[in-house]
DNA sequence: ACAATTATTGCAATCGGTTGCGTAAAAATA
DNA sequence: TATTTTTACGCAACCGATTGCAATAATTGT
């Protein structure tokens, strides 16, 4: 086996007899080189096997096309689309893509944005974890001018880019869907996250919905968590049916949760959408699987991921120092399927 | 907004008044530095913000912690939870890990792995492509002493490290619990990929299967798909309930399949389990949401990712050039759950 | 034919840690 | 006290591509 030392532009060079800088040059079509150099040059690189080593450009200019992302994992759909979305984006510039798990806990958090900092990525894109409180650990971003941007769960009051979808009117367009099908004694399941909002925007506009359609407010149907499990959805979902009258209705604010409540109604014997009718956000796979099929709120994942990455993409290119940091909110639907049929 | 330039060892060097050498060990704790000096070092470190630029080290000394992560996509519930496996493994030895997707095309393959050595990644964890047949793009590592692991779908003449799952068992053993739940006209849906033989092994269990078992093989119950997409299986399913007699069984390699099997059942009235009994392959989320649940054969995709990055960081630690790459199986089950009850 | 451009290429510093080797100072030994 | 051994740290080259500036060669203009 041979112990291949990687090629690089200096044994180019001296193949050819010239200097490493007109091999760096002639690599990219520098006009100040001859069409014959360039040619030579690119054929020799392709026949010694040259690679183009990305850290030592990446440590002379002080930048490396690369884009760090940090979420709480990669397993659940949503953002699993959102990685593929960013990665698409990412590659046609030819940018490559480093990820992270946070694993929705702030220490881990706090450690690979350092990570990704030691790293140089010229970007970030991050959704933050559900324990994340404090945000202090990205400023190490913001002070060097490597653009910042967050999706989904975004802080509150932070002077980056943001890329959402707008929880109020999704959460009051999916209880308004469930009015219109006849629902008036809606439940709804939250979650108790501070800094990323989503459920709590979510919740208000449950609540202005219902406010809107005279529906009444009832806080024995409002189910807060802690977490957004399965299992949590089957103890929410229990919750419910043991009120008497259940609701006949509920706005769960994940595909999970509302098919946790689904097949608790199944196994209860409460018939659904007949005489509980369930509507879930995200759009996850599982809401097409399971019987009845999911009615839900989409959630353009890819669509984010793409708008997040030609954000870092944009910015690096034009680096003038905009400090208008716009937010970018994407559209969102509602899928009336089986689940909310009257 | 300040311009901070990046802090550097120079800096702490300068503010301490000491050799960017010594910078250097004490925040490793070298042996040769006292232990006054590192505390201070650290000290300073830490107070002057001191991020480590991986690029110059990772130049210098030819290595980079990095782990290249190349696969299909990321949105299949396998393949992100392989990565989540990987990224957990990662991490405890303080790797990072870059992942990009082929799209399983060749080409793309063929790009990305090229853009992984440009990154001098450590080590690459790959699972082919479904377009590619030839591995010659792999090379470049092997040649160079980078590890190189194969998971799940692996070329079969390849001399690199590989972790899968006993294919062949596993489609034996899917095929005798139909068998064992009294089937007796079994189907099974196959995939044509080469290089990737992961499906013509599952094949020849079934086939094992059903000789040993004294069934009888039946060319017009296997159907041979280009792609596994949902609505691939729903052709396929068609096909198989336009036969007279519709088969009782279906061994599907995959869950996708096997639930668009399962619906398509459903919507010509064919009842599953008593007229048709499924099993499925991968044990996906929507295994277990799908009505009836979806009987599967388990898929440890977390413990194959765990298992390939630690063959790569293992075999960096210990860089003697075993020239024994050995292939690491993965045990399967049969999860029987009510798609293939009697 | 000579000056003025323009087209090509080379030189050498630079990015920021890392590491082999050398040396001065401190401690141990004779 | 003289000498050997440790201990602790500095010097400077190095990794490989990039780039401002200088320099030489080719081309154009008068």
């Amino acid at each position: 086996m041979e112990e291949n030392k990687h090629v690089t532009i200096y044994d180019i060079a001296e193949r050819l007899n010239l200097a490493t800088s007109t091999i760096s040059r002639a690599l990219k079509d520098h006009h100040t080189i001859s069409d014959k150099t360039i040619k030579k040059v690119k054929k020799t690189a392709e026949e010694m096997g040259f690679v183009p080593n990305t850290l030592a450009a990446g440590l002379r200019g002080n930048k490396t096309k690369t884009i760090g992302v940090l979420i709480p994992t990669v397993t659940q759909p949503f953002l699993s689309s959102l990685i593929s979305g960013i990665e698409i984006t990412a590659q046609k510039s030819d940018y490559t893509v480093i990820i992270m798990q946070s694993h929705d806990s702030y220490e881990e958090e706090v450690n690979m944005a350092k990570s990704l900092y030691s790293n140089r990525v010229s970007g970030v894109i991050c959704s933050l974890a559900m324990e994340t409180r404090d945000t202090a650990h990205f400023h190490q971003f913001s002070n060097n001018n490597i653009p910042l941007v967050f999706v989904d769960r975004v802080p509150k009051d932070y002077n980056t880019f943001r890329v959402v979808i707008d929880n109020f009117t999704a959460g009051y367009k999916a209880t308004k869907h469930l009015i219109e099908q006849g629902c008036v004694r809606i439940a709804h399941i939250t979650a108790g996250s501070e800094l990323g909002n989503l459920y709590s925007e979510r919740k208000r506009g449950y609540i202005e919905a219902l406010k809107d359609h005279n529906v009444e407010i009832d806080e024995k149907l409002i189910i807060n968590l802690n977490s957004v499990t399965y299992e949590d959805g089957v103890k929410a979902s229990n919750a419910l049916f043991d009120l008497d009258p259940i609701p006949d209705g509920l706005f769960a604010p994940g595909d999970i949760l509302a098919v946790s409540a689904v097949q608790t109604a199944k196994k209860r014997g409460i018939k659904v959408p007949e005489e509980f009718k369930v509507i879930g956000f995200n759009n996850d796979p599982i809401s097409q699987i399971i019987d009845p099929n999911l009615s839900t709120i989409t959630h353009p994942a890819e669509k984010m991921g793409k708008a997040a990455a030609e954000i870092i993409i944009k910015n690096l290119k034009s680096s003038k120092n905009d400090d208008a940091k716009e937010i970018t909110f994407l559209n969102t639907e509602v899928l009336a399927r089986e689940s909310t049929q009257k």
